[in-house]
DNA sequence: GTTAGCACTCTAAGGCATCGAGTGCTAAAG
DNA sequence: CTTTAGCACTCGATGCCTTAGAGTGCTAAC
């Protein structure tokens, strides 16, 4: 069934005003609200039906109104404003930009904690994984007569090192041996080829004394490439989420903020569909029990090589949706063009 | 004055109890768990005393006392047992020390982690801090004709790391020869010496063509001594501090916790005299006014080089001191050892 | 110095009346 | 047929009172 204009009208009366008060909304709040101007008799039935229709739900009777999951679902669809962002906002936005940085693993723990001063919410971070990730070159540097370091460049820029301790020292002969093997045979591989089979091949053009050197480094870049593929989340400004009325219960506070610094859980969290580039989980739509109350809103951000990277908000099932969606946009926007300029020139 | 053996053993029964159930402690309950048998009445009259001592207080008439700062200094200080780790215990810190990591600053912060779980407070980790760090050695390594990756190891072993794009290209031969400078001219050298004439003095041996590559690279030592001088601080396990009753206030637990996320704080707190391995602050002695109602335990480690670095648990005052200190001290310890190890061989 | 006993204090908890916001329904007006 | 005014009703929140119980301080006896 289609809802009439007056319905949405008072859908969205009461969801606007409920995002700001965090209190059932009644009738006669709802008049003020309107434009086109109605008795609160009028908006009681009307509300009255919504409830009927799920859109509302009321905690008892004899207290106002307050959305239901489904209420907040179709106002995210089509009834919302396109937040404005005030040129306050844009400032904003732009400052907490400028300030970007070098490593990757970085930008994106400072991008959390940029979305949740922007928005006021709890933030989540998760850097970005190509599918293709590989290791693109090796580096073995000496240090002294037994230690080196080994350093990789994956195929998405990103930069690893690893002190490596080795048992027989080396002479830089054969450590650059080492080097142009690695180079040679396990670049631009994925991580399912680096296996005994090459390292076997690898050495036998080399020598044997390199053996301990060569193992360590394959192991680190499988270890690598494990870790990107297995993205970090962080999670950011979680203290945001006490100040709302919400969560003034200790324990839900609790229980919410222990899931969400749980790894597996995040990582689950709906992405925007392929084309989209935002999504908006309201309640139970995060599939996560914990989560029921709260709406998660998730961007993708673009790190080249065709790597996305998320960038998300969790917050109250009210939080002002409007506001949230923008910012966000704006900010994933903002910081796809940092990482993608970055990697075009310097 | 000198309290007599009985105020002591009353004063360790209040906190002892105090610490378990978080409620006044009232005489009778003292009563049973005195060594030599009182009646509830004597301990009344002993309990008025150290009152007036201030080493106990009481919310109101008619509740049980409750420790003072001052009744939980004199148990740190005199009363408290050493905690005796028992089998579990140990096998719990040695488990948890086994996971080792190579990197530095994620060890340290998994150390947070672990000592979190391990006594079920906040943890606090300060990365270590050598006050003679320097760069020591530089590494330049080309990816393609106008990218470097500029590589640094510090006298601690922290390697870091940053990709460089060039204007100008440079060969091989350049950029071996501002490797060379670099490390002709600046390593082992404080911060304060990386300045414009040296740069100069490097350049006029070598060629105008590097000062770029040579301004990056110092700047981007500047940049890591810099940020290595002010320690990383890392908060682990703070939804701990919501499963204490003296947290049910939602604003009281913020409030801390925005304390707690806040690095200048935290470099703040007081740390183990020099000769001590563990410092115990009770509410006001942290100086911190937000933490007034917390206490604060904690330990140092070496970290090699004569680098300490800092290990911390927070919890509300009646936290249990005894189990407390003997983890962290038994965990730093450990991961003492580690760091060390790691250094001497690998 | 210690203890038993007792009056006293103060909080926590339950019961109860009150208040008021908000509703649903009905009947009249448009 | 829709809108509106009016009114009775519901139900949580608030405040007050009472009661129960834990714990104290004091006094007098041992």
């Amino acid at each position: 069934m289609k809802l009439s204009d007056r319905k949405k009208q008072i859908l969205k009366a009461v969801v606007d005003d409920y995002i700001q008060t965090a209190e059932p909304v009644g009738s006669r709040t709802v008049v003020v609200r309107m434009e086109t101007p109605v008795s609160s008799a009028t908006v009681r039935n009307e509300m009255a039906e919504l409830e009927n229709l799920g859109y509302l739900e009321q905690p008892h009777t004899s207290a106002g109104r307050v959305p239901s999951n489904l209420g907040y679902r179709m106002y995210v669809d089509e009834l919302m404003e396109r937040y404005h962002l005030t040129g306050a906002d844009l400032a904003e936005v732009q400052k907490a930009l400028k300030f970007r940085m070098r490593e990757l693993d970085r930008l994106i723990f400072e991008a959390g904690k940029m979305v949740s001063e922007l928005t006021h919410h709890a933030a989540i971070a998760l850097t970005p994984v190509a599918d293709t990730e590989s290791i693109r070159r090796f580096e073995v540097i000496p240090v002294d007569k037994t230690t080196v370091v080994l350093i990789l460049v994956t195929t998405t820029d990103q930069i690893r090192n690893r002190i490596c301790r080795l048992n027989v020292p080396l002479s830089g002969l054969e450590i650059s041996a080492a080097n142009r093997a690695l180079n040679a045979y396990f670049t631009n591989i994925p991580l399912h080829d680096m296996n005994g089979d090459r390292i076997a091949r690898a050495e036998s053009e080399t020598g044997a004394e390199i053996t301990e050197l060569l193992v360590a480094a394959i192991d680190f870049a499988a270890d690598v490439l494990r870790r990107i593929l297995n993205r970090e989340v962080y999670l950011s400004g979680a203290t945001q989420l006490l100040q709302y009325p919400e969560y003034r219960d200790v324990d839900r506070a609790r229980a919410l903020l222990d899931c969400l610094s749980d790894r597996e859980t995040v990582v689950r969290l709906p992405e925007p569909e392929p084309g989209e580039t935002i999504r908006v989980s309201i309640g139970e739509e995060t599939g996560v029990q914990a989560l029921d109350d709260v709406s998660v809103v998730v961007t993708s951000y673009e790190a080249g090589h065709g790597a996305r990277g998320l960038l998300g908000v969790v917050g109250p099932t009210r939080m002002d949706y409007a506001r949230v969606c923008a910012r966000l946009q704006k900010f994933s926007e903002g910081l796809s063009q940092i990482l993608n300029e970055q990697q075009r020139n310097g």
